[in-house]
RNA sequence: GGCCCUAUCGUCUAGAGGCCUAGGACAUAGCCCUCUCAAGGCUAAGACUCGGGUUCGAAUCCCGAUAGGGUCACCA
C-alpha cells in the first residue's frame, strides 16, 4: 500500500512557518515512502477567505521545492481540491449520518448556546454540548429537518473510551462523555472543518494524517466521524508545535506584527521595502516563509532548518540537504516536545548552503536584490555583469543571504560614494593620513598590472619602507575607496575599481582628510 | 476550571538502566590566523525542573509535585 498524506491550509495570504513545517514533515515522509502528497485548500469559511490569498501559499511551496502530487494547479483524480467546491459531498455525508441516526439537527439558538457555555464556565467545568434532539428517533429528526433546516451535530456515543493510536504520542484515550457533540454542518449547508476534513480524508484515501499537536483533542471526535462514515481509521501523527524564538509560546498566526522589531524592519527596508509596505502586508514578518524569501535566504536552508526543528537525524548532523532528508526522515525520530524557532541557527544554515552554491546561481540570485535596491537597471549590460561577478567573487563567503550583496556592492555601483562619518573620523581624520594616502597613491600610479597581487606587493613594500603596520594603511585606504571600514579584501577592491577610479577616490579622500 | 500533552545547556538536539566526568550544533566569550569584516582553527562557559520510590546501579522506569503548552467555537 502506498501512503497518501495531505496538507490542508486555509487561504490566509501567507505561508506560516509552523504550517510549512507540518507540510514538510508530510512531504518528507511521503517522498521517503513513495506515496502521494495532496494539497487541499480548506476554504469552507468563506468569511475568512480573500480571493488573492491562495497564490502566496502555492508560490511559497514552489519556492521551497515542496511539490504536491495532487491539488490546485496540478489536479488529480479527486478534483476539486478546494473545499468550497465540495459542499455537496459534505452535505450528502451529513445527511447520511442524519438518516442513520448518528447525527441530529440542533435548533438551539446562539443565545441558548452562549448561556450554556457561560454556565459551564461559572461552574468551572468544561462545556460539553448535548443537543436536546440527540436521543430522539432518526425518523423524527429527519422529518423535523425536512420541515426546517438547522445546524447538524454529530452524536458522540456515551460511556465509550475514544482511542487514538498516535504514531508520535502513542496510545491516547479520552472518555467520550467529555467530548461535546460537534457541529458538522451549518443550517445554510456549509460544512465545518472537523467534518469536511474527515470526509475529504476518506474520499481522498489519506492514509497518514500528520498535523500539529493542537489537533490531538479534535481527533477523538473525528474518530467517531470516521467510524460513522464506515471508513477505516488513518494513521495519526501529531507533531509538537513550533514555539516563538526563545519562548514557550506557540508561534501563532495571530499577532505576527509583534515580530516586526526595529531590527527586522531595518532589514526589510534595506532590501527596498517601505514602511507602508511593512505595515500593510501581513506576510512581511519572520513568522512567514516569504520574509526569508524577500531577504534572500536559500530555500534549501529553510527546508533543512525546519526539518531539524523537532526532528533529528542523529547526534551530530545539522547540514542535511533535501535528498538526504528524504532518504532518512522518519516519524520515530520526531521529538515529543515543542521546539522554539531559532532565527540565528537558520541564518547560519543559510550561510552554509550559500557556501556551496555554484557561482552562476549566486549571481542570478543576487541580481534581483541589486535591482530592488536601485543599484542596477533591468537588463544589465555585459560589462556591468562582469563587474558584479567580480564583486561576488571577491565577497566570497561574506554573502550568506542574497541581500548581503547590497552593502558589499554599493560602493561599486553608486555613482557618488557615501562615506560613513564614523569611519571618516576614525580613519581619515587623524593627522598625517592625507600625506600617507597621497604618497601611496603616487606609488601605485604606475603599478602594472593593476591587479590584486601586484597592489598587495606594493602596499607591503610601502609599509616596510616606511616602517608602518599594514593595518594602519589598509583601513584609511578602504574608507577612501569605499566609504566604509568593513568590506572584502582591499586589493580586490582596487582591482575592481581600476586604476583611474581608485586614484580618483584616493584623491577625494586626501581632500576630506585635509 | 475540566480534560489531554510535555519537561536535558539561552536555543535546536543526542541519550532506549551501567558506554554519561551527559555528546554535537547555533548563539555567547577568549585566543590564533589576518588587511577591516566574514570564513577557518583552538579553547572556555553553559543542562538532566524538584521530591519520593524501583534497582547493585536512574537523564533513562514508576508515582507525586511544579512549571509550560494544547484544547474545551456555527475558526481552521
Amino acid at each position: 500500500m502506498t501512503i497518501r498524506t495531505r496538507f490542508a491550509p486555509s487561504p490566509t495570504g501567507y505561508l506560516h512557518i509552523g504550517g510549512v513545517r507540518t507540510a514538510l514533515f508530510n512531504w518528507l515522509l511521503t517522498k521517503r515512502m513513495g506515496g502521494q502528497f495532496v494539497l487541499r485548500i480548506d476554504d469552507t469559511d468563506a468569511d475568512r477567505n480573500r480571493p488573492d490569498a491562495l497564490n502566496p501559499i502555492l508560490e511559497g511551496f514552489q519556492w521551497l521545492g515542496i511539490q504536491w502530487d495532487e491539488g490546485p494547479q496540478v489536479g488529480g483524480p479527486h478534483t476539486p481540491y478546494f473545499q468550497s467546491g465540495r459542499l455537496e459531498v459534505y452535505q450528502n455525508a451529513a445527511f447520511s449520518l442524519l438518516e442513520k441516526g448518528l447525527a441530529y439537527p440542533d435548533y438551539m439558538t446562539r443565545e441558548e448556546l452562549d448561556a450554556d457555555r457561560q454556565l459551564a464556565d461559572q461552574q468551572k467545568r468544561a462545556y460539553i454540548h448535548r443537543g436536546p434532539l440527540r436521543d430522539h428517533s432518526k425518523e423524527e429528526n429527519r422529518l423535523r429537518y425536512q420541515e426546517k433546516s438547522a445546524p447538524i451535530r454529530l452524536r458522540i456515543p456515551e460511556n465509550k473510551t475514544l482511542l487514538v493510536d498516535d504514531l508520535i504520542c502513542g496510545p491516547c484515550k479520552q472518555d467520550s462523555n467529555l467530548v461535546g457533540d460537534p457541529l458538522i454542518l451549518r443550517a445554510d449547508g456549509r460544512a465545518l472543518y472537523n467534518f469536511a476534513s474527515v470526509v475529504d480524508d476518506i474520499s481522498f484515501g489519506i492514509t497518514h494524517i500528520i498535523r500539529a499537536r493542537e489537533h490531538l483533542s479534535n481527533t477523538y471526535a473525528q474518530t467517531v466521524i470516521f467510524e460513522a462514515l464506515g471508513a477505516s481509521m488513518p494513521k495519526f501523527a501529531h507533531i509538537p508545535v513550533v514555539n516563538e524564538p526563545k519562548s514557550k509560546k506557540k508561534l501563532s498566526k495571530r499577532d505576527m506584527a509583534k515580530f516586526v522589531t526595529t531590527e527586522v524592519r531595518a532589514k526589510l527596508k534595506s532590501v527596498g521595502f517601505t514602511d507602508d509596505q511593512i505595515n500593510n502586508r501581513d506576510d512581511l514578518n519572520p513568522a512567514t516563509v516569504s520574509y526569508y524569501r524577500e531577504l534572500g535566504y536559500l530555500p534549501e536552508a529553510l527546508v533543512n532548518y525546519l526539518a531539524r526543528l523537532g526532528w533529528s537525524l542523529d547526534d551530530k548532523t545539522e547540514f542535511i540537504p533535501i535528498p538526504e532528508l528524504i532518504s532518512h526522515f522518519s516519524l520515530e525520530r520526531v521529538n515529543d516536545s515543542p521546539a522554539s524557532f531559532d532565527p540565528d541557527k537558520l541564518f547560519w544554515l543559510a550561510g552554509e548552503y550559500m557556501k556551496i552554491l555554484p557561482k552562476d546561481k549566486k549571481i542570478a540570485g543576487c541580481l534581483p536584490f541589486l535591482e530592488k535596491a536601485n543599484l542596477l537597471h533591468d537588463p544589465a549590460d555585459s560589462q556591468t555583469l562582469d563587474l558584479i561577478e567580480s564583486i561576488i567573487s571577491a565577497a566570497g563567503e561574506r554573502i550568506k543571504i542574497f541581500s548581503d550583496i547590497i552593502p558589499l556592492a554599493t560602493p561599486f555601483l553608486k555613482p557618488i560614494i557615501e562615506r560613513d562619518p564614523q569611519a571618516v573620523d576614525k580613519f581619515l581624520k587623524p593627522p598625517g593620513t592625507a600625506n600617507l594616502i597621497k604618497s601611496f597613491s603616487e606609488k601605485i600610479e604606475t603599478a602594472s598590472p593593476f591587479d590584486a597581487m601586484t597592489l598587495d606587493q606594493y602596499l607591503h613594500d610601502f609599509c616596510k619602507a616606511t616602517d608602518l603596520k599594514p593595518g594602519k594603511l589598509v583601513q584609511p585606504i578602504r574608507v577612501a575607496l569605499t566609504g566604509t571600514s568593513v568590506g572584502f579584501g582591499l586589493f580586490d577592491t582596487f582591482a575592481i575599481l581600476g586604476r583611474d577610479e581608485s586614484l580618483e577616490r584616493l584623491g577625494q579622500a586626501v581632500l576630506i582628510s585635509g
